[in-house]
DNA sequence: AATGCTAAGTATGATTTTCGAACTTATCTC
DNA sequence: GAGATAAGTTCGAAAATCATACTTAGCATT
């Protein structure tokens, strides 16, 4: 009961809503999937809401809630090191900063160090 | 087949070499162990090595290789998490620059900025 | 207001993984 | 050698995953 939580989150995180289109970027089994989002929504991670796209019918949707968010630094970390010894240095994605363009990194620092807050942030899939 | 994977992977960054020891701490079957570590060591992230503690026999112990212990940025991102979610804000371990003592954080920053490297870092188990 | 479409979620039985407990093996100590 | 200890294997029961089929609910069209 572990194996699917990183992928759905990072899903979300991608802003990925909707049960099928989770289901299918990650090839996950329905019955599993619904399993590990009511466990999601139940700790505090995801959220279900209703949401509705301009012309289309109004549909649950599962967002991530703060404390979800703010698992996106582990994503990050782990993306990060998957680029680099899976990948051949070749990232997935590109994290920048949304004002100066410039890239960012996950990295270990002093504390008062100033931080990148994700509103700031742009993802750019590569 | 993955539940286990990051939490042997953080005995191993904690110094935690022995089968037993792993074993015990998070409470794993043997069986599934050993799995998990013939994996863990086929793919790089550790590595057995023989080893010996004064006055007691030579065992084998399972060690961090240099790929697997670059995964230790993730591992503290989500201790980072874990301790402002899940336990009140009470940190489970200090991470600390050796020379400085200044405590140090996981966080997303701009690519050029210094970091600190995991030989110039102290951990306190709290 | 019936019909059909679509997407969310449930049901089910086979397969795979995990669990727990007992057993085997290898090495060190005496 | 005899005993002790820690690493690792075996094996049957329990739990989770998988693939596939089925049900449900809302809306659009007739």
């Amino acid at each position: 009961m572990e194996k699917w939580t990183m992928l759905i989150i990072r899903e979300a995180f991608y802003g990925v809503k909707r049960f099928d289109d989770i289901r299918e970027d990650i090839s996950i089994p329905r019955s599993v999937l619904t399993s590990r989002l009511k466990h999601l929504v139940a700790h505090g991670i995801l959220e279900r809401k209703q949401y509705q796209v301009e012309g289309a019918r109004s549909r649950p949707g599962y967002v991530l809630t703060a404390k979800g968010r703010e698992l996106s630094l582990t994503i990050f970390a782990l993306m990060q090191w998957g680029d680099k010894h899976l990948k051949d240095g070749k990232p997935a994605i590109a994290i920048s900063h949304r004002e100066s363009k410039n890239p960012l990194k996950v990295a270990l620092v002093e504390a008062g160090t100033d931080e990148v807050s994700l509103a700031e942030i742009d993802l750019k899939i590569l």
